[in-house]
DNA sequence: CTAATTATTGCAAAAATTCGCAGATTATAA
DNA sequence: TTATAATCTGCGAATTTTTGCAATAATTAG
């Protein structure tokens, strides 16, 4: 296979991966620290089972990795700069947007940003 | 709505319209100069048809930018630096292939760099 | 052992995407 | 005008994703 349709397909799956609120948020989640699922579940207010099959999703494709302490099962980011690279991609809607959903978006940004990276 | 997740939503938008092979190589490609429809669909070898629903979409959420000459429309990237941080993703993924595949994938990444970015 | 906690898995309905193809548009050429 | 070229639009089938809920596992506490 051509080296540019096989690199675009690779690169397809990683978009698909996040392409969804919920993972974007884990990713943003987990680069601060690791966390385990039901602290996740809370933070971003979504059920348990969805939570688990993100990360399942997220695991599978080693965007995460998963330890155990006890009962809980613990995740982290293989690459926290990837959690970097998926904020950058807001740089390429935000100056479309209306003035109040701008100055919301610059927030998160800044509050997923200000957090260290490893 | 939380700043945050509405930055989550937006930003899965994005992933969301380039989570597609042929939207992915139609950025890389238009990196270089604008193109017609027609020159896309021979060079990526897809239906003509495909490539304008994908170029529709990409105009929609004004990634491209489109200008008639005659009977020709012709596209070009609205933000070209766009295609670099798309580029960017494959530093996520190519530690995990195998040997073969990582050759045709840093082969890629070097054609789609070594375009000029306007 | 029994109960409680934490998380995963399975399933089916709903929603969104993709894809090809036919037909419709728009602009140029003869 | 008629024909041709370039592109877009609409539609329906096939596929993939998402989602909620119930059931299942695994581990620890009492």
């Amino acid at each position: 296979m051509p080296s540019r349709l096989l690199a675009a397909r690779e690169l397809s799956d990683v978009f698909k991966v996040m392409a969804h609120p919920d993972r974007i948020r884990l990713i943003e989640e987990l680069k601060m620290h690791e966390q385990d699922v039901n602290t996740l579940a809370g933070v971003l207010n979504i059920p348990g089972p969805r939570v688990s099959q993100h990360l399942s999703l997220l695991k599978a494709h080693r965007f995460v990795d998963e330890r155990r302490e006890g009962r809980r099962h613990i995740y982290r980011l293989v690459e926290p700069e990837m959690a970097n690279w998926v904020v950058a991609g807001l740089s390429f809607i935000e100056k479309r947007l209306d003035p109040d959903t701008q100055r919301k978006i610059a927030n998160a940004r800044s509050i997923w940003l200000e957090e260290k990276s490893q």
